[in-house]
DNA sequence: CCCTAGGTAAACATAC
DNA sequence: CGTATGTTTACCTAGG
């Protein structure tokens, strides 16, 4: 026990480059049995903290009013604040809370999205798409109810400066036009605040949309509760799934559980009826869509249809036209599968949405750091959707419809596998006691399947985890130093570095590491001049891992369960092939990062392990014989590998970007620069 | 049902 | 002495 908080401690150390997991605030959810509190602690929590952020927002109304009535108070504040950030800092103080519950969720649910995110086995890119869409409907939303409120404090702002105004007067007022200008300004300032807390107050509550509906005992009438704010489209959605299937979700929630009181806040209820059933269905799973119904702004457009794909996830039927497509939707029925799917989805959009108000807060905080005088209000712009953004701080008195972000036809999501997984574990508290992910094969043979390019950036920015074992990854790490070797410190760093994920829980993974190093035999450990460092005995490497993947019933499997065609299993066996032959499969797709080669590496060796053992290509794969000496000792001069250099290697170096591969060997000497908040 | 791989926890040793 | 690094053992789960 003591040795856990020890280790932890002093493991952030060397990744403390990062700040990580200090700065993260709440880097021990990990803890292994004594955990079961914090678990209990986050609904509540939330609730209290969500009362926190509303008292916070009255009381900052209250106090502005104040202040407004004010104008010396008013003036002298205001000058702090036009000058320098400080004003945002004085304000800040008052929106501390809020910020804090920004981030709480990230702290009371990062395991269960986690969880779910694995679960999910969907690719990053369509996460991240799926992110994109979620919040440009978010937004859209957002906007409406931003200018409603906007108008309404402008108006009271008015209305207040009309008042100062006759104070001023009264006052003799020598404070001119200045003042008022500038208390015009304070004013407005405040305003946008108020805004930036409005909007804050909105993702929030979709945060907790998302929590809630993971919490497995909501059953049935969460949905209405859901309606209230969800996303228009999603909100309309529910509102398909309520109204069409009242008495199936009637049926179900009191078969199930009885009819409960819904009280979202109960924080730790029974179980989902919809996620058993989907569990229990799973097998079957065949994709539902939903609606037709919905409303459609235009007629041959639709969120779900792109590239004559269908985009709901599991389902990707292809359809020449979109008449054919609105066909399908009525096939699609909203049964509990297609609620289930939903309901994965948000957590998903959860998950990202909460990736991005980490990602605001620590820009926010390097803009503060950096004293940049935002000339926006808001100091969390949003990278991901600045139409919406802009339109939303005044005039446009319609807000324009963001639907059109860049989708890609992406969509071969499919929570179906997972969700079975996911059923009865999903509760907080289940979650931390089966300790982190297990499923390995299902995911990790999912993963590789979408392009790496893009999944080394989701990973490296979402804090989900990499489908990789640990082997994988260490061996990767270390072939892709220049040396091919690494110090376990260095290696602990390329984790940070690559992963977000490995941000945090320091003391668990690390202990991994080391013991992945110890445990197998690829891994040499060589005395060095200034210590020791790690390398890989790829012979020693191909060996293991007998199990094999080249079985048509996995593969087919695999595709069947995750509802991918057959031109995606026809991808995956290239892929596969192409490992097979260290074929640098991934030489096109390289965006022009260097790292993106050892990603593929990864999965080139997880395809590879896999593979090998019923491949032709006996070089390598046969455990046997070794035409090299199985264990080398010294390190520096052994090239180690006719692979490393026709296969990855060449690939990185003749990929354009030689020069970036230097630079990466920087990484290993100067170790997590980069890393998080 | 058994076996294996992989993940996690933890005890322990050793070097700095 | 505390920490980092290694080694080893035990237990658990998923999956073949």
């Amino acid at each position: 026990m003591m040795q856990e908080s020890g280790t932890e401690a002093t493991s952030n150390g060397p990744a403390n480059e990062n700040g990580g997991a200090s700065v993260e605030g709440v880097p021990r959810e990990g803890r292994p049995k004594s955990a079961a509190p914090s678990a209990e602690v986050t609904a509540a929590d939330f609730l209290h903290l969500q009362q926190h952020q509303a008292l916070q927002m009255a009381r900052q109304i209250l106090l502005q009013q104040q202040q407004q009535s004010q104008p010396q108070q008013l003036q002298s504040q205001q000058n702090t604040g036009r000058k320098s950030p400080k004003a945002n800092d004085k304000q800040q103080s008052l929106q501390v809370p809020v910020s804090v519950a920004m981030m709480t969720p990230q702290v009371i649910t990062p395991q269960q999205m986690q969880q779910i995110l694995q679960q999910q086995v969907l690719s990053p890119q369509q996460l991240q798409v799926l992110l994109q869409q979620q919040q440009a409907l978010m937004l859209q939303q957002l906007q409406q109810q931003l200018q409603e409120f906007y108008k309404k404090q402008q108006e009271q702002l008015h209305l207040q400066l009309l008042q100062q105004q006759q104070q001023q007067q009264h006052a003799g007022s020598k404070q001119s036009k200045e003042q008022q200008v500038s208390a015009q300004q304070l004013a407005f300032q405040q305003q946008l605040l108020q805004v930036q807390q409005v909007q804050q107050q909105h993702l929030l509550n979709l945060q907790r949309q998302g929590l809630l509906s993971i919490q497995p005992g909501q059953t049935g009438l969460p949905l209405h509760s859901l309606t209230q704010m969800i996303p228009t489209e999603l909100q309309q959605l529910w509102k398909e799934v309520t109204n069409a299937h009242v008495k199936e979700e009637h049926n179900n929630s009191s078969s199930n559980n009885g009819h409960r009181g819904l009280d979202l806040s109960s924080p730790a209820p029974p179980k989902n009826p919809l996620l058993n059933q989907h569990a229990s269905t799973n097998g079957q799973y065949m994709s539902h869509k939903r609606e037709s119904t919905l409303e459609e702004p235009s007629p041959h457009s639709h969120p779900l249809y792109g590239h004559g794909v269908c985009k709901w996830p599991g389902c990707e039927a292809v359809f020449d036209d979109f008449q054919s497509f609105l066909h399908l939707n009525n096939e699609h029925a909203l049964d509990d599968r297609s609620t289930a799917q939903c309901r994965v989805q948000m957590q998903v959009v959860q998950q990202l949405e909460l990736q991005l108000a980490k990602d605001k807060e620590r820009l926010q905080a390097m803009m503060t750091h950096l004293h940049v005088k935002s000339t926006e209000p808001k100091a969390t712009p949003q990278p991901l959707n600045l139409v919406s953004n802009v339109t939303l701080s005044k005039s446009a008195p319609e807000a324009s419809p963001p639907l059109s972000l860049p989708q890609t036809p992406t969509t071969p999501t499919a929570p179906l596998t997972p969700l079975s997984q996911t059923h009865s574990v999903i509760t907080a508290t289940n979650l931390h006691s089966m300790g982190p992910m297990r499923r390995r094969y299902s995911e990790k043979y999912n993963m590789p399947i979408s392009p790496i390019s893009q999944n080394k950036e989701f990973y490296m920015n979402t804090d989900v985890r990499p489908p990789f074992t640990y082997a994988s990854l260490i061996r990767q790490a270390i072939l892709e130093s220049p040396e091919k070797q690494l110090t376990l410190n260095e290696i602990y760093n390329w984790f940070t570095r690559m992963f977000a994920y490995f941000r945090r829980n320091a003391a668990t993974w690390k202990n991994a590491v080391r013991h992945n190093l110890s445990l197998h035999k690829c891994f040499v450990r060589v005395e060095n001049v200034k210590g020791a460092v790690w390398t890989v005995d790829e012979i020693e490497f191909q060996k293991r891992r007998p199990q094999k993947i080249s079985s048509p019933a996995l593969v087919k499997n695999i595709q069947t369960s995750l509802g991918y065609g057959p031109t995606l299993s026809a991808a995956f066996q290239f892929q596969a092939s192409m490992a097979e032959n260290n074929i640098p499969l991934y030489t096109t797709a390289s965006i022009g990062s260097p790292t993106l080669n050892s990603l593929a590496n990864a999965i080139r060796e997880e395809m590879n392990g896999a593979m090998d053992h019923g491949n032709s290509n006996g070089s390598d794969s046969s455990p046997g014989r070794s035409p090299l000496p199985a264990h080398h000792i010294s390190v520096k001069e052994e090239p180690l590998d006719p692979e490393d250099h026709d296969g990855p290697l060449s690939l990185v170096t003749t990929a354009n970007h030689s020069p970036d591969f230097d630079h990466h060997r920087d990484y290993d000497d100067e170790q997590g620069h980069d890393d998080m908040l």
